[in-house]
DNA sequence: CTTCCAGATGTTTTT
DNA sequence: CATCTGGAAG
């Protein structure tokens, strides 16, 4: 038959050419689900003759969105038109952009990111319920409302167990109001909104459903409840759901995600087909075994016999650096030889770790050795100040009720509008129940109406102005064409250029976007802002630099690389200190680490530092509990004995190995940090030569020493080195 | 109103 | 350490 079944085994065949209803391909890594995931696309059109523009697929990131897209354009030549791909958010951003009329916001809304959500909730929680911001931070209270919309907890139905619940629906019930008082959507909206709205409307529903016969989720194990629910909405009618997922790689629990969703959609749809795809093409032996023995210590899990017929390959090799700094260096230095020696191409090796903060060391490991590197993710583009600036502007432009960019933009470059001016303007807008923007409308219209003074009114109507301005050529402008005007009335060059180096890189950051914004010339002002709310951290990773990648674990997802470094391995870091203590967060934190793991083909690092530089502090986080997980006969060991390793040797008791039964192991000995006593503890009264009395709040060990956070009765807190300060207990 | 400084404060992971 | 915030000086 056709190319479509070309190099495919019997189980993906199998998943390839399943009947209509609903099918679960259960995939472990690097078995070829988005392989399975494109042909099943082409199969639909080539074999079943399913129009494209009547199949929906769903994914999580836009560049899983576009390769597959590009993959199936590549094996049906070209034959797509219409085919839809695209991520749940910005599906479903489209899907109210065109329902509007439903929605109790217009269809120019705009999408708030993390700075924007945390800027409206400090609003809710101050003006709103005339909180203080430090007991309930924006923060945490976001977090409960994210949650909550994940779960498509409407604001009215938010359970409530306690005085905090109280005040956690109260403020999520401003927090939607004043959404919509700016005529926008947070994130958790996109999804939420659309499935209330399919909800309510059951005729819009239905119109979806009859216009898409095939609907195709890709890392179905990473759904949350309302994504679950969208899919099941439009699947309803002709069942024709396409699953492609992985337990054991679900790893945004924290932000909703429900694996559950597994055992909802078995229950859900009685008649469903499940396929099992355990053979890996991507990792050898040893490293699907040593990722097989780690994973396989999570509870509750459906065992899977991955295999390859890619032979064993070499060991895994683990490093004991002695600080991040050498951590980065031995990195690098080992991709130098390999390149050199092994054949390696160097934009085959990637750097993988728990935390963003993590980066900086190996880059600048990079830097020392003048050797090129990709960054994922990391301090966003988009989301620097300069940048956001530029943005907000665009916002209030298309969206002038955007009252959060308005704050931004309002004196940014400084035009004399300050805090006074300001809080004139945000209770007129109350007491009007306007936005900032009619506000600011109505002091250029009737200035003599206006509650302000001479100078600051002129302020204001200038800015008025300039804003009435733009509005009036956004239509015919071009996007790029509009940012420059915006740049050049507002001064905002000057503004950044300051004679700093930094002043320049700001200012160098926004003539990137002016040029990144050309390629939008034709796009309407709307899209361009959606598009930017939407892109993600993975979607930029140069392709056309051969050079090692950096990426957090996270962003590693759906990758491969011939050589992976996972550093950091460290108690507290992965698994990360917050995740410690909750068994479901530590199997999530173990699934992570098995998810760095799979992305090897061949070679696979295992870094861990004996101390590290973090808050301004070295601490010593200890080895990974996961490091003890793997077999050490798949381990080759590589310890260096440097000076300040040796130093300590004295004051260290090995982890308990050979009979201990928690102990890792390994080929060698690891330390442990515990075994050094404090002198200080928190609770205990001390003296000091020159601060007199205190009593000890909190007692931590340094790499040399005891640092010791002092409350004194006369001299508030001082934090201390316990080797130097003349600190003394009191007794009694 | 703006700028500057000191002190507090904090970081998981991302659409 | 690095960024943000709030308060005081310019």
């Amino acid at each position: 038959m056709s190319h479509i079944l070309d190099g495919l085994n019997s189980a993906q065949r199998q998943a390839v050419t399943a009947t209509d209803g609903p099918v679960l391909v259960l995939a472990g890594p690097g078995s070829g689900k988005t392989r399975v995931l494109t042909r099943r696309i082409a199969y639909l059109i080539q074999e079943m003759g399913v129009p494209p523009w009547r199949i929906m697929a769903m994914t999580f990131t836009n560049k899983a969105a576009r390769e597959m897209l590009n993959r199936v354009t590549t094996v049906l030549e070209g034959n797509t038109k219409g085919l839809i791909i695209g991520t749940f958010h910005k599906i479903c951003a489209m899907i109210l952009r065109r329902e509007a009329s439903f929605l109790p916001i217009a269809n120019d809304y705009v999408i708030f990111d993390t700075a924007d959500q945390r800027a409206l909730m400090k609003l809710v929680l101050i003006e709103d319920l005339n909180l203080s911001d430090k007991q309930y931070t924006p923060q945490m209270v976001l977090g409960k409302v994210s949650n909550a919309k994940n779960d498509l907890i409407h604001p009215e139905n938010y359970p409530i167990n306690s005085y905090r619940d109280e005040i956690i629906q109260r403020a999520y019930q401003r927090y939607q109001l004043r959404l919509v008082a700016n005529n926008a959507v947070d994130f958790d909206d996109l999804l939420m909104r659309a499935v209330m709205l399919f909800e309510q409307q059951p005729t819009v529903l239905q119109r979806y459903q009859t216009s898409y016969d095939h609907m195709l989720v890709d890392e179905f194990q990473d759904t949350n409840l309302a994504q679950y629910r969208l899919v099941q909405q439009l699947v309803e009618r002709h069942q024709n759901i396409f699953c492609v997922g992985d337990e054991d790689q679900s790893i945004y629990r924290w932000r909703g995600a429900d694996y559950r969703n597994v055992r909802r959609l078995r229950e859900d749809f009685p008649d469903l087909q499940s396929i099992l795809l355990e053979q890996n093409y991507r990792s050898t032996q040893t490293i699907l075994d040593a990722a097989r023995a780690v994973i396989d210590k999570n509870p509750h899990r459906t065992k899977k016999a991955l295999f390859t017929d890619r032979g064993d390959g070499v060991k895994l090799m683990l490093h004991e650096a002695h600080d991040e700094v050498e951590e980065g260096q031995f990195v690098v230095e080992t991709i130098a030889t390999l390149t050199a020696t092994d054949d390696i191409d160097p934009g085959e090796c990637a750097v993988m770790y728990r935390t963003n903060a993590q980066s900086r060391a190996i880059e600048e490991a990079f830097v020392r050795a003048n050797l090129a590197y990709r960054l994922i993710g990391a301090t966003q583009f988009y989301r620097r100040k300069e940048i956001k600036d530029v943005l907000a502007y665009l916002r209030v432009v298309h969206n002038p009720d955007d009252d959060i960019s308005m704050l931004r933009i309002i004196n940014t470059p400084t035009r004399g509008i300050g805090k006074k001016t300001l809080e004139t303007l945000q209770a007129w807008a109350n007491n009007t129940q306007g936005s900032l923007y009619r506000v600011i409308e109505a002091m250029v219209d009737t200035p003599e109406q206006a509650p302000l003074s001479g100078r600051a009114l002129n302020s204001v109507r200038r800015f008025g102005e300039l804003l009435r301005g733009w509005q009036d050529v956004k239509a015919e402008l071009p996007v790029n064409d509009l940012i420059q005007l915006i740049l050049d009335e507002t001064g905002f060059q000057d503004s950044l250029i300051d004679g700093t180096d930094e002043g320049n890189d700001r200012w160098g950051n926004v003539e990137e976007f002016v040029n990144v914004s050309v390629d939008f010339a034709d796009v309407p002002l709307a899209e361009f802002l959606t598009e930017l709310a939407l892109v993600s951290e993975v979607d930029d990773l140069p392709e056309d630099v051969n050079a090692p990648s950096l990426m957090t674990l996270h962003a590693a997802k759906g990758l491969e690389f011939d050589v992976v470094f996972l550093v950091g391995l460290e108690e507290g870091i992965l698994p990360h200190i917050n995740s410690i203590d909750d068994p479901e967060q530590m199997a999530e934190e173990r699934r992570l680490f098995y998810v760095g793991m799979t992305r090897a083909r061949e070679r696979l690092y295992l870094l861990y530092a004996f101390e590290r530089f973090r808050y301004g502090s070295r601490d010593q986080f200890g080895v990974s509990r996961f490091l003890a997980d793997v077999p050490s006969e798949l381990l080759v060991g590589n310890r260096p004995l440097g000076g300040a390793r040796q130093r300590r040797e004295a004051a260290v008791t090995a982890w308990p190995s050979g009979g201990g039964r928690n102990g890792p192991d390994l080929p060698f000995d690891l330390p442990n940090n515990g075994a050094r006593q404090r002198v200080f503890h928190s609770g205990e009264r001390v003296v000091h030569a020159k601060y007199g009395e205190g009593i000890v709040i909190e007692s931590k060990l340094r790499t040399s020493d005891e640092e010791v956070s002092v409350m004194f009765d006369d001299f508030g807190m001082k934090h201390l080195l316990a080797s130097l300060a003349k600190l003394r207990k009191l007794d009694g």
